[in-house]
RNA sequence: GCACUCAUAGCUCAAUUGGAUAGAGCGUUCGGCUACGGACCGAAAGGUUGGGAGUUCGAGUCUCUUUGGGUGCACCA
């Protein structure tokens, strides 16, 4: 339904253009308000009038009726005040109509969204800095697919570089398969960090390294084998918690999959007169030195990071033909995308515009930054498990007698960190603490998930709702606050695509589930007065699709009982 | 040094993209389950939006300037 339209047609617009008016209408600040508003100030010019006169004359000639209760003009706004019931009525039958489509649309259909996110590397630990990535990149994902473009996930492996020669050399000198097979990439990570502190006393270890990673790209057997088991053992630790994340991919095309597709894009550069000598090295140079040059090639011959991502950008628009193509990175890497995107816009590609860096903040510790060089990183599998043996601790406190706790917990303790990681904007700053990811109140997952399992609880109590639905039950301002949540959510979603923001559908969730809870403090749903239940059922069914909704795109799971 | 970025309540963060009295949670103090889940709800206290100037009907939001933090700046990725 479309209020907005709605206020348009039952105004007298005076001269004023219906599509401007149409734009400028939102909601109040306070909904005490109304339900929408016009705010006048824009027309002050072109009518020559104050704006409160013309909030004034609008708000006279307004058609009061049918949906429209009342219309207010108020320091140069005109407030417009929804029939409740009605509004009611059509809001909550869109959402119940709808089910776990509503908020879904198809303003994406025939375009392709490329998304470059998590990007593990290997041999490293999947830590919190990977979580907060994986996690936005999930969302994100998902929120796009549910506007109905098609997606593609990409996992750009980091699986290739001079460091794979450290871990051979590494592994030859201190390596233990039994301890690597029992231990995963802890182990690898173990002797990686020993590599480096032994590397500072004995320099002759960096060369043995530089050796063993030309016999890789060499195609050498034994590096290769090396090389490949590492590899094995870091995947099969990341798709575990890939599986408890919920989280897929399309593609896991890394920085080894382009070995053979760089030579074309330097050519081409070559071609075109961009790519230059510098120091031996060859390198594109930005007009009036706006930025650093891209280095693509170094002086031994050997290809760069950047190198990999102009092939892959290629080899993506080729492949995928995309509409855009995200990159869910951290904005240590904003140089790195701005010379990428620059050298793709010398280059004359049209696509250029398409490219999106989609910036994170880092993950720090309280004792510092994390690194994995210098062994001070949380693995992200300690901060699961911790989080769902919490979660543990409080079902066996609260609610002892629950059947499947052990799943439940794990559902909730996963949903505490996924939500906490995705709650502020990307851009700020984290510092990584036990205590906020295991506090389940206020505004965490637990929380919403807390509000789901109330709604699944009222009908336990209450039966399923019937047919005859008496919506003046929701005549109040705790009722209207729900329901004018509830209509937002399509925008929510929209807004949040537009933005590449998770955090703007994990606020909307704890909104949502605030206004629900003072409404299920303030009306007493399970009353005799059937039609009047009803209507609180309705609205409570309403609520419980929308949280499911919500966090479903956040991958977080909504246990029935918890 | 240059570029990017952040700064809002004691703490962690919002603010419909320039709109009405700057809002939540945590923490603190007080109150609330014979009404359906107290992982909840209500109330109070808490603010010169880092400082200064400007743009205009109107600025937390835009411009300039200044301070403080983070990140990056050529053969790592």
């Amino acid at each position: 339904m479309d209020y907005k339209q709605l206020i348009v047609d039952s105004i007298d617009l005076a001269g004023l253009d219906g599509q401007s008016v149409y734009d400028l209408i939102v909601a109040p600040k306070d909904s005490a308000m109304g339900d929408l508003c016009i705010p006048c100030f824009k027309f002050a010019k072109e009518m020559r009038k104050s704006p409160v006169a013309i909030a004034e004359q609008i708000a006279a000639g307004a058609k009061i009726g049918g949906m429209i209760k009342e219309v207010k003009a108020v320091a140069g706004f005109v407030n417009f005040k929804f029939d409740n019931a009605l509004y009611a009525s059509q809001a909550l039958e869109n959402v119940l109509k709808q089910g776990e489509n509503y908020g879904k649309s198809d303003e994406g259909k025939g375009k392709t969204i490329c998304i470059d996110y998590s990007s593990v590397n290997i041999a490293k630990p999947f830590h919190m800095g990977h979580l907060l990535n994986t996690a936005l990149g999930g969302a994100i994902y998902r929120i796009y697919k549910a506007l109905g473009y098609n997606v593609v996930g990409i996992n750009h492996l980091g699986d290739w570089g001079t460091q794979f020669g450290k871990l051979i050399v590494a592994y030859k000198l201190w390596g233990n398969k039994e301890d690597i097979n029992k231990r995963g990439v802890r182990a690898l990570v173990d002797i990686y960090v020993k590599f480096h502190k032994e590397e500072e006393k004995d320099p002759s270890l960096s060369d043995q390294a530089r050796e063993w990673f030309k016999a890789i790209e060499d195609g050498d057997k034994e590096a290769l084998e090396l090389f490949e088991y590492f590899k094995a053992i870091t995947l099969k630790e990341v798709d575990r918690i890939y599986k408890r994340l919920n989280i897929s991919f399309d593609s896991y095309a890394g920085e080894s999959f382009y070995n053979d597709k760089m030579q074309p894009v330097l050519d081409e550069l070559k071609a075109k007169g961009l790519l230059v000598e510098s120091d031996g090295a060859k390198v594109v140079k930005f007009e009036d030195d706006l930025m650093p040059p891209c280095l693509l090639q170094r002086s031994d011959g050997a290809t760069l990071y950047a190198t990999r991502d102009m092939a892959a950008a290629f080899y993506r628009k080729n492949t995928y033909d995309f509409y855009k193509c995200l990159y869910v990175v951290a904005y240590q890497q904003n140089l790195h995308f701005q010379q990428i995107f620059k050298v793709l816009e010398m280059i004359d590609c049209d696509w250029d515009k398409d490219m999106i860096h989609v910036a994170h903040c880092m993950v720090s510790l309280e004792s510092g930054s994390m690194s994995t060089r210098g062994g001070n990183v949380v693995f992200l599998e300690d901060v699961l498990n911790t989080a769902v043996a919490k979660a543990k601790a409080v079902i066996d406190e609260k609610n002892p007698t629950l059947a499947g706790k052990e799943e439940i917990a794990e559902q909730v303790g996963i949903g505490a960190v996924l939500f906490g990681v995705l709650y502020n904007s990307r851009i700020k700053d984290m510092v990584f603490s036990f205590d906020k990811v295991l506090n389940f109140e206020g505004e965490t997952g637990p929380y919403v998930q807390y509000t789901y399992a109330r709604c699944n609880s009222l009908f336990d109590k209450c039966g399923e709702m019937g047919n005859e639905i008496d919506y003046n039950g929701l005549d109040n301002d705790s009722c209207k606050a729900v329901i004018s949540l509830l209509d937002k959510y399509p925008e929510i979603l929209r807004e949040s695509a537009k933005k590449y923001e998770p955090s703007v559908v994990t606020r909307y969730a704890v909104d949502l589930s605030q206004a629900f809870n003072k409404f299920y403090f303030e009306n007493k749903i399970n009353t005799e007065r059937e039609p009047i239940k009803n209507a609180r059922l309705a609205l409570t069914k309403a609520v419980r699709q929308v949280l499911g909704n919500a966090l479903g795109l956040l991958g977080i799971a909504t246990p029935y009982k918890m």
